[in-house]
RNA sequence: GGGCGCUUAGCUCAGUUGGAAGAGCGUCUGGUUUGCAACCAGAAGGCCGGGGGUUCAAAUCCCCCAGCGUCCA
């Protein structure tokens, strides 16, 4: 079954009436008799270029979106909807996507899923959002942006509990009415089009809003979810009702400013001033002087409306879309050749996506994002690494620094959620030094790789590009640019082979998918009743009587070691949120067992321990207080130092991660750059400073929604929370986190906090390691025994073992020097004056001895004897060190040469000691495992150059 | 989270089938020059990231670890 038609009386009462598109098929609602598509179709132009459709708006850039979104937010407070501050662009509160892509991000997956509150019902929303699918279209479509604000006004209905706020009707009536009345769209201009929505296991009816060509906005009427039982079918998967009916609206800011504003491209509409700026500073203008046969205004408005029917998407391939663009202007009488086309649209591309890339990249980087190679991180260094590749295209000379300062005058008023301007600025600096730096190795890492590629070369070879682009970071294209420097001349780029590296890539992601699987096994908790947590309530308290509720092997079937307990109600504290687990004891009349773990599942907490017990049975439960202690010590530390290291080094540090054992603490937080020693002792000192400062935690449980509006999302250091209820940890002033661990009532009871040494997770990620409290003593004891230690060995105090370190290694390299020199020496001197070793034959002085030494020593020998070309020599040199070695050597490019071949003779002699061997005819090395046999070795090899 | 690359002199980097560790820049000494720049001659400077393995022999091949970089999700 399909979805019903959208009969509304709002179109029946306003004129409207329902055709079928005669290009797409789909259904539409119009006003106007002779119309027979839909206006999203390939043959629908745009006809607002030139002549807007939305009148009144004379701003341009940011005060025309400022303009926008007021009327809009506005009109939907006057319709009833309370208007709701935006959520960050950092979707923080997810854990399935890093960006905010919609409005409707925002409330998933909980307020979705019926689990939380909306902040508000109904609502209404601008919320600045980021889409990273059509980066490579952004700039060269003239409509695709990477970063837009999704105006939207929600509902949330629950017909079951009697919420039911408005349906499809109001809906779409205030739609209309925001359209024709407050923005005076011209009905004939306004199509709506039923075209049914799914998606992330939802579905429902949906109606396309398309004025004058483009699509301004979409709303969505998501009252399915996915359902084999389901009896709706929408693109294959069967759907149902549910109880939750969402109104889901989407209207797109930047569309609405471009249809007020009739500009040839969006960009032109949003970004004017950049735009303008980075024209001037490219010299378009002057370049576009080449040409003056081109009118390039009429052709940019040409290419404009073609735009509108032109599905350019990411991958379309280069070559094909110019072509087709050149016949479609040459039908419109704008006759331009390939080589025009491409010096004319290829600059403005650049210009156009510039601002848009840096919009993008303030908003991430706004809301506190670090830029790293993984995750989020990576996809700002993207943007950012984007940009600087076009200010290089385009010849410009100025810094990113600079691109984003003007950017954040321009088109923010300055303003950033959370970031500093100083501190977005330097991250800049740190990513463009990184590009420099990369783009620096890359031409070394080009003229190596390509070594063996012939300069007449056309086309590269593709691993080297895959390689390069992979490891190195090089782009193809780039590469050709470089290479073309280097002298390769006629390199140059086959045509679809980016489509053929995505598609490489998307193959390699794909097989790393199917290779990862998640298995996850339990005990069926079902029929239990949840737990009691008491570790909240009181965290001092370690004893508790309990009744077990449950008792089996920890491994089904195996009966012998391990069984998990559930009980009623227990202050063990289950390994989560960083925090390992508590250990202890539970007694039973005489029976005492030990809990070596403690885990929860749902709702229910299990204890790992020795022997089963009976149901019903009462027990006395003891923690482990001293572990317990311990386990608080370093939570509550490494809350302490989070809100130290955030109040030193910036608002952009988060918490990444952490790890929580009795021994130690460790916190991963997000940080461009790596940290000083003098650092970490800063953020130790502001640590310890806490610890006096702030008498009392405070410990607070709220409901989520109250949560978000009371401490906003920085709240969720730990990551996105599952359910309702969030226990909010506040440490003074210094530190407010959701958090479900166990902390002191009172910092000082921690004593003390070490920042021992910080290490490099990921680039972007530091992780401190913290010891504190007894632990913290602990690791002081063992520093002092190891200098102790360390101090009797060279016998010396402490504080002088730097300075005897540094001496005593100094003096073993000068010493080791010395000893080359005098094994050297020795060499020299035993076979100077003669005698059993020495021998000359016809001016080629034979050297045989043997010495002591391994291979390196006898290399070192050797050279002394054969690489003086006035005494041309032949050494074989002997050793038993190591089952005996041999070497043989002679001096290149002498009569030595001619005559003797080191290989031969290496072989000749070298079965005497077992052993085997090889090398070049000038030198051979080799061993063996008799060195008894090491004299007549020598000695056969005498006789063989003797008597030769 | 998955994949790939790199780590060699103070710096930037070569190092081919495993067989005598190299170049350029910089440093030092001497020469040349009124002086500087430049030039000429010479010298010093290396646990070839760390640990294990294979081998007669490892910068080179294999495994583990660390650091740096990079692409993708």
């Amino acid at each position: 079954m399909a979805l019903p038609a959208i009969d509304l009386d709002v179109f029946r009462t306003a004129g409207y009436q329902r055709k079928q598109c005669r290009v797409t098929d789909l259904w539409f609602w119009t006003v106007d008799d002779e119309r027979t598509t839909c206006g999203d179709s390939t043959e629908d132009e745009y006809t607002f270029i030139g002549s807007p459709l939305i009148d009144g708006f004379s701003q341009r850039g940011k005060a025309l979106k400022d303009a926008m979104r007021e009327v809009f937010l506005s009109f939907f407070e006057s319709t009833g909807h309370h208007r709701v501050a935006p959520y960050p662009v950092l979707a923080r509160w997810r854990d399935d996507i890093h960006l905010t892509i919609a409005s409707i991000a925002d409330f998933q997956p909980h307020v979705t899923s019926g689990l939380v509150d909306p902040p508000a019902n109904p609502l209404t929303i601008s919320q600045p959002c980021i889409r990273l699918t059509d980066v490579d279209a952004v700039g060269r479509s003239g409509r695709h942006l990477t970063t837009f604000e999704m105006m939207a006004h929600h509902v949330f209905n629950r017909p079951d509990d009697g919420i039911e706020i408005y349906w499809m009707e109001s809906c779409v009536a205030q739609c209309h009415n925001l359209l024709t009345e407050s923005l005076g769209i011209d009905a004939n201009e306004i199509t709506y089009v039923e075209n049914p929505w799914c998606g992330g296991g939802n579905a429902g009816a949906a109606v396309e809003v398309i004025v004058g060509g483009l699509e301004l906005a979409t709303l969505v009427f998501m009252d399915m979810e996915e359902h084999p039982e389901g009896t709706v079918e929408l693109k294959g998967d069967m759907y149902r009702t549910m109880p939750l009916q969402i109104i889901d609206t989407g209207y797109g800011l930047e569309r609405f400013c471009w249809a007020a504003a009739g500009t040839p491209t969006i960009y032109e509409a949003i970004y004017p001033e950049s735009v303008e700026w980075l024209k001037t500073l490219a010299g378009f203008d002057a370049s576009m002087a080449q040409w003056p046969d081109v009118d390039v205004p009429n052709m940019l408005s040409e290419m404009s409306r073609l735009n509108g029917i032109l599905n350019i998407e990411a991958g379309v391939d280069g070559d094909e879309l110019v072509s087709l663009f050149l016949t479609k202007l040459k039908e419109r009488g704008v006759s331009v050749t390939a080589e025009q086309f491409r010096g004319i649209t290829d600059p403005l591309a650049r210009i156009y996506a510039i601002p848009d890339h840096l919009h993008a990249l303030c908003n991430m980087l706004g809301d506190g994002l670090v830029p790293s190679n993984t995750k989020a991180g990576y996809l700002a260094r993207m943007l950012a690494r984007r940009v600087l590749r076009m200010r290089d295209d385009l010849g410009l000379n100025v810094s990113l620094e600079v691109l984003a300062s003007h950017h954040l005058d321009i088109n923010l008023d300055g303003h950033l959620n959370k970031q500093h301007r100083d501190g977005l600025l330097t991250i800049l600096n740190l990513e463009e030094e990184r590009y420099a730096e990369m783009l620096r190795k890359g031409v070394n890492v080009i003229g190596t790789q390509l070594r063996n590629v012939d300069k007449n070369e056309v086309e590269l070879p593709d691993d080297v590009l895959f390689t390069l682009n992979d490891s190195h970071g090089l782009a193809p294209d780039t590469v050709i640019v470089l290479a073309r420097e280097q002298g390769w001349i006629n390199a140059t780029l086959r045509t679809g082979f980016m489509a053929e590296m995505a598609e490489r890539h998307a193959r390699l992601a794909k097989a790393s998918a199917q290779t990862a699987d998640a298995s996850s096994s339990g005990h069926p908790t079902n029929d239990l009743q949840p737990t009691g947590a008491l570790y909240y309530a009181n965290v001092q308290q370690t004893t508790f009587e309990a009744t077990v509720v449950a008792s089996f092997p920890t491994i089904e079937g195996d009966k012998s070691s391990s069984y998990s307990i559930a009980l009623d109600a227990t202050c063990f504290y289950p390994e989560g949120g960083g925090q390992e687990a508590d250990h202890g004891w539970i007694r039973f009349g005489k029976k005492v067992l030990t809990v070596s773990d403690t885990q929860k599942q749902g709702d229910v907490i299990f204890h790992t321990v020795d022997e089963p017990l009976e149901v019903g049975a009462v027990v006395t439960g003891e923690v482990d207080a001293v572990r317990r202690k311990q386990l608080m010590d370093h939570h509550t530390a490494v809350h302490i130092i989070g809100g130290a290291a955030r109040q030193l080094l910036g608002p952009h540090v988060f918490q990444a991660g952490s790890h929580l054992s009795a021994a130690s603490g460790r916190l991963d937080i997000t940080h461009y750059e790596r940290l000083t020693r003098e650092q970490l002792d800063d953020i130790e000192h502001v640590a310890n400073q806490v610890l006096t400062s702030v008498g009392t935690t405070e410990k607070i449980e709220l409901n989520r929604k109250d949560a978000d509006l009371e401490f906003g999302f920085d709240l969720y250091q730990g990551g996105a929370p599952k359910g309702d209820s969030i226990r909010v940890l506040k440490i003074g002033d210094h530190d407010t986190q959701a958090c479900g661990g166990t902390h002191h009532d009172h910092p000082g009871q921690i004593g003390t906090i070490r920042l021992v040494r910080s290490t490099a997770v990921q680039d972007g990620v530091e992780r401190l390691h913290i010891v504190a409290g007894n632990a913290a003593l602990e690791h002081g004891r063992q520093q002092d025994e190891l200098v102790r230690t360390t101090a009797e060995v060279f016998g010396v105090h402490g504080s002088d073992l730097p300075r005897t370190a540094e001496r005593f290694f100094r003096e073993w390299g000068e010493q080791r020097k010395q000893i080359e020199l005098l094994e050297r020496e020795l060499v020299k001197a035993r076979t100077s004056g003669g005698g059993d070793n020495i021998n000359v034959v016809d001016g080629v002085r034979i050297v045989v001895m043997e010495v002591d030494g391994d291979l390196k020593a006898l290399t070192k020998m050797l050279k002394e004897l054969t690489l003086d070309q006035s005494q041309p020599t032949v050494a074989v040199l002997g050793s038993r060190v190591g089952g005996g070695k041999l070497m043989v050597a002679l001096t290149e490019g002498t009569a030595a040469q001619e005559r003797y071949n080191a290989v031969d003779i290496l072989r000749h002699i070298s079965g005497h000691i077992n052993g085997g061997g090889g090398g070049r005819p000038t030198m051979a090395q080799g061993g063996g495992s008799n060195p008894d046999g090491l004299p007549s070795a020598l000695g056969a090899a005498k006789t063989m150059l003797l008597n030769d």
